[in-house]
DNA sequence: TCGCAGGTATACTGATCGGTGAACTTTTCC
DNA sequence: GGAAAAGTTCACCGATCAGTATACCTGCGA
């Protein structure tokens, strides 16, 4: 990625996530950015392409920092509730919701490039849970992993809501891994 | 409500729901309801307060669908799952998610119109989980709704993945408050 | 020294954006 | 019957939309 290119995701970043997709034209972008809506095309190809890079970068920093949440746990069974460590740490800076599930309301279109991006991110941290659920030795981690991704989700989506969701969120999540823990075979 | 003024209403209810509020212009609205966009500024004065009319028209029939649900449940205890039976039957037909929540991600200005009708809509629908709670006898009813309440924004929220997230979200909404009625004093 | 990739500058396209002005016709209701 | 409300027609506003054309400049590696 050219030094460019790298601003100019930068300043995508931060618009389409502040203001929403739509309502944010190439033209605020290229000026943002410091660079001609020339360059803005020779890099990114279209408005859309630029959308869909955006989507995976802001998946690769998620993905980085629940990573690293993971590891800061040393049990196998604190490790499990590690992404809700992540997106209280990540909701700390990021209070428009989830970048993911707002592209996915903004962008209808099947098609766009943009959509697969964020349903496998989702699908991803489905996956995530399932695996750390059968690290720390959970019974049905398959079940237990879908509902601790049905609070995460619900977490983020209520975060608009005058109401600290997200520490009911955890509690439930920790009370469920603690009757997976104890109902282990 | 003039008979054209609902023609407007409805078509925008659909556009807007299908298409997104930012990528719909009052244009396509006035020519999809067969009416000028003269008559569509005087029966609604802007852009923002018909997205406001259209949001205010979707909370007005998810209440009726829920309130309908809820009667015809017969024993208090079942009709706490009420909401989640509505949510069914919306969700067969409406499929881009949640309105409110995609208002709420279109919608970054804290000052439209739009968004504390949506805002309103979810601390509702807390409420009616929190009554509903309190009239089966439920033990802490305030902490019930706050989990049924994530439990439906996940499943509302986790729409688009290729999961059957809402079964789930009932499976377990059904597992908590059981538990809050055996335990209850 | 040549060539090429990265980038700039500026001007442009046709379409669409939300919103308005002014004059005219139709419906409704007292 | 008369007035007000509802609705139409059509032209218009400046701004912005995504995307392109052409020409030029710069640094770097072969």
């Amino acid at each position: 990625m050219t030094p460019a290119g790298r601003r100019i995701l930068a300043a995508a970043e931060e618009l389409f996530y502040d203001r929403g997709i739509t309502a944010v034209g190439v033209d605020l972008i290229a000026e943002r950015s410091g660079v001609t809506k020339r360059t803005l095309y020779n890099r990114f190809g279209s408005k859309d392409h630029l959308v869909a890079a955006y989507l995976a970068e802001r998946a690769q920093r998620w993905r980085a920092l629940v990573r690293q949440a993971v590891e800061a746990r040393d049990r196998p069974a604190d490790a499990v509730l590690a992404p809700f460590d992540a997106l209280r740490t990540w909701t700390d800076t990021h209070t428009r919701g989830c970048a993911f599930i707002n592209a996915l309301a903004e962008l209808p279109d099947p098609s766009h490039p943009a959509r697969h991006i964020a349903v496998d991110q989702k699908l991803w941290l489905l996956n995530l849970f399932e695996e750390l659920a059968t690290e720390a030795g959970c019974s049905d981690p398959a079940v237990l992993a879908g509902r601790l991704l049905l609070l995460h989700e619900g977490a983020l989506a209520t975060q608009p809501l005058p109401l600290d969701t997200l520490s009911e969120s955890i509690e439930l999540a920790r009370t469920l891994v603690r009757i997976a823990m104890s109902s282990r075979p």
